[in-house]
RNA sequence: GGGAGCAUAGCUCAGCUGGUUCAGAGCACCUGCCUUACAAGCAGGGGGUCACAGGUUCGAACCCUGUUGCUCCCA
């Protein structure tokens, strides 16, 4: 006998088995002859720690590697982390500055020595707490997307779709940050509602003492007006043809002109064009041929243009400009209003619609395919309604900005010339050559390539990803990206559908003409129990850490799964920890039940025969169902499933009717069965917490060096046609009205009772002798009649009866048996009426009016045997 | 403004093809138990106008229409 802590710790456990895990290899795949099974991580952000959303995600992901593991699989799971352009750009200009040193004092290179430099103390943070959590990702096979090989992918696909003539470069509106001073696509602005103010501006109408006034939210912007525009329908201001204005305060002159993009009913009905600053106004400025003033600087400052308010912030000089114009009396009045304005994802900045010059990708026809494969659910979403979303999206896709005004990334391996003309090509070497075949008077020497100074867009490393971890976009027939690719499951947040997942799913029929992957797994995102979403700022996230610290990692992947249904959104709250731990104890306790029998050379009774017969077979049923719970991924299903069968099947049940009486040996074969099935039951829960499996894999039984349960294969399947599972359920049921007969009458489990059954052909005395135990009975008994004098009950449709002696309350039980001789004759009535109903009866499936006819009978059984039991007590 | 989705027990959610899995689970709650594996526990129990109003049907939580409230995406 082992002496076994009352208390589960899973302190003491979880690092030893991580650590013996890694030591012998067990997460490591190579291609073979098994069927491969493989997720590829999304990666974190190198400049993260974990929070809340990894832990559900990664949980997940390890939850499907390990059971597939555990089906005979080759199961690899590649982490990694992505390079974060704009948030590690940041942190390490941050730093850097704190340091005493700026950016701009430094060269490209340097700058990215110490970018580097910070990579490799901070990006691997995450990695390493996802070891805690459990995470049997194949750690050999990390990869970081600015590594060298993922790095020349990236610049291989970019030549490869210039060449294709997929990528441009263009003028272009664009979401200007000018924190980071970087350019950011439509999907990193956030638009939030503001508390703002609406000017009303007058404008004097050249020649005429009279006034035009403009409703804006942003009275700097005139500095930037080259027109005014108006409805052509309009009456009000149909008097203005061919005339000119006059901007308040600066005094340039412009021109109205007349479109019906005007909405008439907003503001005054006349809008100021400020074409270099809004991406309306400038459309319009391109079709009226209109001058475009940028009057910023790249850090939202103004510029030469912005007169006697240049060099002044922007949100300054808004409050410069509306006090000037307000003493200048061009001011008709100022309101409140609510707008809605973009920020910067990354640094919160208030975005600067700016023109500039981008580089893009032609989504249009590539995404083509890309949203027929997920309407042909070839690549499955979970749960289905995403299609939706995605579909939307894929209808109206627009070109992707993939340049970024930073150093930290892909650096565009575009080249320009001293003739204006520019070269795209994976080298400088290569420019050259290509510049001097198609120049070839100018004598161009390397020196006269001039490189792009931007990167890519992270996302523009990470759609390879799949491809990229196996070395597939440099060697697209490599023996690794040919065994593993497709991966099979993709799991992550629904807010990075498109960022990521469709352009994976692009990018994966451009390279490889196949999809990325089979399944797409969208998580919920992590919230407080307030429904807040968790965020640093709002403090309000748990470290997860802290969390496994003190509910152990598999209490917070217990956790975590319980209420986390696909796509739904996930309440947090720490008590689903502490269920989880709860769990983990009761399991750490059944182990110490079992290993603290003595064992005794003696008959097994039959009570122990016929449980182990039905944990059995109730198990192979779970099983089955737990199949049909992955192949819909509904894990939080499958937990609660496998969760009721280890607490009340094994434990409440099935312990409680083989537990040999206090100090009283067991059996060999009942406990050899035992330890069979609670083997059984690790296995199936390992997935979800593959620390405390493994401790109690190793002390059931003694193993040979290497024989782990996360390598073991699930229990297999058997088919039956036992009814066991079904007949123990009615024998459970007596059970249960029986102890609730002493909650009732307060009779304690000690003291013996005598049970009479009045006999019928529901009869099934197999679950006798486990009634008498469980019940604590002196004497189970079938008899014809009713008996006398005791209190009786019925379960379904048995009679069955327990002598108490004189403590029976005839009143009370009076009352009670009218009440529910009350509730059957009215069920009674409502099934006469429906089995009456001519079309009912014709138009129902036979089987449903059958049942129909069997509530009717069981019905007048009962009214019968409770009409019986109230004569007898009169 | 356009699109999608949701509303079931106090909370978080299942409920698949309309009919015995039809009103369910977990947690929370109430009652009684420190019964030698477990109080991080055991046994039992209560709890619902399936958002609202119509309609289709022999039959609706489920299908249709409208209303209300909430969420997300896009602009």
């Amino acid at each position: 006998m082992i002496e076994i802590a009352p208390k589960y710790d899973p302190k003491l456990i979880e690092d030893k088995w991580y650590s013996q895990w890694m030591r012998k290899g067990y997460f490591h795949s190579e291609p073979d002859e098994r069927e491969p099974y493989c997720i590829v991580i999304p990666p974190p952000n190198v400049t993260g720690v974990l929070h809340m959303g990894h832990m559900l995600n990664n949980t997940i992901q390890d939850v499907l590697v390990r059971r597939a593991r555990m089906q005979g699989k080759n199961a690899c799971w590649v982490p990694g982390t992505d390079h974060a352009s704009i948030a590690t750009e940041a942190k390490v200009v941050a730093k850097l500055k704190a340091e005493g040193i700026d950016k701009k004092d430094l060269t490209r290179d340097e700058f990215l020595e110490h970018a580097w430099q910070w990579k490799e103390k901070h990006g691997g943070i995450i990695l390493e707490q996802l070891k805690k959590l459990g995470a049997s990702c194949d750690w050999e096979r990390t990869r970081f997307t600015m590594e060298e090989a993922l790095y020349e992918s990236v610049i291989n696909t970019f030549v490869d779709l210039y060449n294709k003539g997929l990528i441009y470069r263009g003028i272009r509106m664009v979401n200007w940050d000018p924190k980071a001073l970087t350019a950011l696509s439509d999907e990193e602005v956030i638009f939030k509602e503001q508390n703002s103010k609406l000017y009303y501006l007058k404008y004097k109408i050249e020649g005429s003492e009279e006034f035009v006034s403009v409703a804006t939210t942003r009275p700097e912007t005139i500095l930037g007006d080259t027109a005014i525009c108006v409805h052509p329908e309009d009456e009000r201001y149909a008097h203005l043809k061919g005339k000119n204005v006059v901007i308040p305060v600066i005094g340039r002159v412009i021109p109205v002109i007349f479109d019906d993009y005007v909405d008439r009913e907003f503001g005054t009905g006349a809008l100021k064009i400020t074409p270099a600053h809004d991406v309306n106004d400038y459309a319009l400025g391109l079709k009226y041929r209109l001058d475009s003033i940028d009057i910023f600087n790249d850090n939202g400052t103004l510029n030469e243009h912005g007169l006697q308010y240049s060099g002044m912030d922007r949100f300054d000089c808004r409050k410069k400009i509306s006090k000037d114009i307000q003493e200048a009396g061009l001011m008709l009045k100022v309101e409140d209003y609510v707008n809605k304005v973009g920020r910067s994802e990354r640094t919160d900045a208030v975005i600067e619609p700016k023109l500039s010059v981008q580089w893009f990708l032609k989504m249009q026809d590539i995404s083509k395919e890309a949203l027929r494969v997920v309407e042909d659910d070839e690549v499955k979403f979970h749960p289905a309604k995403f299609k939706n979303t995605y579909r939307h999206w894929m209808e109206n896709v627009k070109d992707w900005c993939i340049s970024r005004q930073l150093w930290w990334g892909q650096r565009i391996p575009a080249y320009y010339l001293p003739n204006k003309e520019l070269v795209v090509a994976k080298t400088r070497e290569e420019a050259l050559k290509i510049a001097q075949e198609k120049f070839p008077n100018e004598n161009y020497t390397i020196n006269d390539l001039k490189q792009d100074e931007d990167v890519l867009d992270t996302w523009f490393s990470s759609w390879l990803w799949p491809i990229s971890v196996f070395d597939g976009i440099r060697h697209p027939d490599n023996k690794e990206i040919n065994y593993y690719y497709p991966t099979n499951d993709l799991i992550t947040a629904p807010e990075i559908l498109f960022f990521w997942v469709a352009r994976m799913i692009i990018a994966g029929l451009e390279y490889r003409e196949e999809i990325p992957f089979k399944n797409v797994y969208l998580t919920g995102i992590v919230r407080d129990k307030q429904g807040r979403k968790m965020s640093k700022s709002l403090g309000n996230s748990p470290d997860p850490i802290d969390l496994i610290e003190q509910y152990g990692a598999d209490g917070v992947r217990v956790g975590m799964l319980m209420a986390s249904p696909a796509g739904n959104d996930l309440l947090f709250d720490e008590s689903y920890c502490e269920q989880g731990r709860n769990f983990s104890n009761k399991i750490w306790n059944a182990l110490r039940l079992i290993t603290g029998w003595e064992v005794e050379d003696i008959a097994q009774p039959k009570h122990s025969r016929i449980a182990i017969e039905w944990f059995n077979e109730k198990l192979n049923e779970t099983l089955a169902e737990l199949n049909d719970d992955f192949s819909k991924y509904r894990l939080s299903e499958s937990l609660m499933r496998v969760y009721k069968l280890v607490w009340d099947d094994f434990c409440s049940w099935y312990l409680e009717i083989i537990k040999p009486s206090y100090q009283k040996p067991i059996d060999k074969a009942t406990l050899e069965a035992t330890i069979e099935i609670f083997e059984n039951l690790m296995k199936v829960l390992h997935p979800y917490m593959p620390f405390l499996t493994e401790e109690i894999y190793h002390i059931i039984k003694q193993r040979e060096d290497g024989d782990c349960i996360m390598n073991a294969l699930q229990p297999s399947i058997k088919s039956s046609s036992s009814t066991i599972v079904k007949d123990f359920a009615f024998a459970s049921e007596k059970i249960a009205a029986i102890r609730q007969v002493r909650n009732e009458k307060n009779i304690p489990q000690k003291i013996e009772l005598e049970l009479y059954i009045k006999s019928s052909s529901n009869d099934n005395l197999l679950f006798d002798g486990i009634i008498t135990k469980l019940c604590n009975l002196s004497n189970l008994e079938y008899i014809q009649d009713k008996k006398e004098g005791a209190l009786s009950f019925m379960v379904r449709t048995t009679e069955m009866f327990i002598p108490l002696g004189d403590t029976i309350n005839k009143e009370e039980e009076i009352k009670k048996l009218s009440a529910d001789l009350d509730y059957y004759k009215g069920f009674k009535l409502s099934v006469e009426k429906k089995l009456s109903n001519e079309k009912f009866v014709s138009g129902a499936p036979a089987q449903v009016v059958e049942n129909e006819k069997k509530k009717l009978s069981d019905a007048e059984q009962k009214i019968t045997s409770i009409t019986e039991q109230l004569k007898s007590l009169e």
